[in-house]
DNA sequence: GACACCCTTGTACAAATGTACAATATTGTA
DNA sequence: TACAATATTGTACATTTGTACAAGGGTGTC
């Protein structure tokens, strides 16, 4: 495993990275789509958004007719890791419960929720 | 409540503002002190974090002898939630689940978190 | 009261970020 | 094949961010 050397995402940039991986590969245009309503950004910045995030490793692209088309070139799961990461860091110095604590408190995670979450770290608990 | 007109803090910022809460009132000093060993960052330069903290809303500072002495002057919880909505909104589309659900995937939260969660929520739920 | 110390204040500055236009290239179509 | 439509490329530019030095101020101490 020797990458962890990309370059840090900034916010926007990693709003965008989100949209195609959602949408698994996807054009300038797509992307513009696929933004939330409320969220008021140009074609030519989601383009130039596209483009740092190629330049900086997270994103591939093929053309396709004369557009082109970017996709992950990353493993999603990592760059995941390592936002969650320092996120936890920055905001609750590494501890991840207040976190989910302060989710459960603001009704942002339901019982249901919860009681799957319980089986995951059950299963994981085998070994 | 009309407030939610605070500029939004750096990632460095946050880290810094982080331990303000955590020691509840500090100099600079302490704060330098209180930041992680691996964490470089120098006396100047966490005081220029503290000062645009202060600048934006989110510090005050009584004076103490000859040092600055800073607190919150805005509600925690509420900056987390704004900060906890923003990351939410950017990596996830908003939906909480897949965070926790990493959360619980990489061992970050116990089978015991989770029950006290599960206590965390119940109660809310007596609505 | 004078000093040495520890602070704050003012300022700097390169790099990253968010946002976007103008010019040029590519292509499906008539 | 020539064109209109649509993309990409090159560039720009004001701000914000991360990091920090230099100069001046308050204070406990002798």
């Amino acid at each position: 495993m020797t990458k962890q050397t990309l370059a840090a995402m900034s916010p926007a940039e990693t709003e965008i990275l989100r949209i195609v991986w959602e949408l698994d590969a996807a054009t300038v245009q797509q992307v513009v789509e696929a933004l939330p309503a409320q969220r008021q950004i140009g074609y030519a910045t989601v383009q130039t958004l596209l483009r740092r995030l190629e330049k900086k490793g997270y994103l591939k692209h093929r053309r396709a007719g004369k557009a082109h088309v970017f996709s992950a070139a990353t493993e999603r799961e990592d760059v995941i890791s390592r936002s969650v990461g320092d996120f936890l860091n920055r905001l609750f110095g590494g501890d991840p419960v207040p976190l989910v604590h302060h989710l459960a408190e603001h009704g942002k995670i339901s019982q249901a929720d919860i009681d799957r979450l319980k089986e995951i770290v059950d299963k994981g608990n085998t070994s």
